[in-house]
DNA sequence: CTAATTGCAAACGTTTTGCAGCGTT
DNA sequence: AACGCTGCAAAACGTTTGCAATTAG
């Protein structure tokens, strides 16, 4: 893989943390600020492949795709009501346990996403309006 | 939610097990033999009813949703290279005992997703050719 | 020099939506 | 009669791709 700017600040970008769990969509908009130039779709193109050689983990909620800079496993969780995407530590060990896994399979990858209220919406459940 | 045959065949299509994790296009295209005018945008509209009421539970795996008549929790594994999506029992108990949730969330759906290589794949990984 | 990478725009596949009319209750 | 649901077609959405030009090694 050759060297290019584009991909150097996409990977810084989506390593700083300024972002959380971003779509392609913003980590165009943020690196735009440093490169005016750069295309969508090389955000795309570099997305795929940072997550392809593993510098990325991919994290598929909501319709779109998102990227993490987080590479040991854990789970996400997707709040329904304000959309808001948190990482949740999981025990690797006991995970593989609970899985009842025929034999022969070869698992590369696992995703385990939650869905629901979390603790902010929760309580708030009455009130109308996601907050900010 | 008012009564209709579409959606009444729909659900039975699903049921059935004919289909296995069908994409909306797959539930459409089996419904279509029973019912040749239901619209593709009709499949989607009760797919999503389906799925809220709880009828049906919805997978998103590769690009499109696929919808799964199996109600219990249970994971999913994917095949990357011949694509074929299968069910995996979990216990539950010892899922949530892996999962270092923080106080407060509250949990609605669960969703592990398994990517790999199927048993049938994995050995033939040398061969180029897919498994019908 | 070579081949990877880019910006751009067009195309793709999936899903949603606006609408006038039909079907269920 | 009221209103949910339908078919249809158009649009929205996220993502991929073809291309000629640029850039890294």
């Amino acid at each position: 893989m050759r060297h290019s700017r584009q991909r150097e600040l996409i990977l810084d970008e989506v390593r700083s943390g300024r972002l959380d769990h971003p779509t392609a969509l913003e980590v165009h908009d943020a690196v735009r600020e440093r490169l005016p130039r750069i295309s969508l779709g090389t955000v795309y193109r570099n997305l795929r492949q940072l997550v392809e050689t593993g510098e990325l983990k991919a994290v598929a909620a909501d319709g779109a795709l998102r990227v993490d800079p987080r590479l040991e496993p854990h789970a996400h969780f997707v709040c329904g009501r304000c959309g808001r995407l948190s990482d949740i530590d999981v025990d690797l060990a006991e995970l593989a346990g609970a899985v009842r896994l025929p034999g022969g399979h070869e698992v590369a990858a696992v995703e385990l996403l939650l869905t629901g209220r979390c603790a902010r919406c929760a309580p708030a459940e009455t009130t109308p309006d996601p907050h900010e």
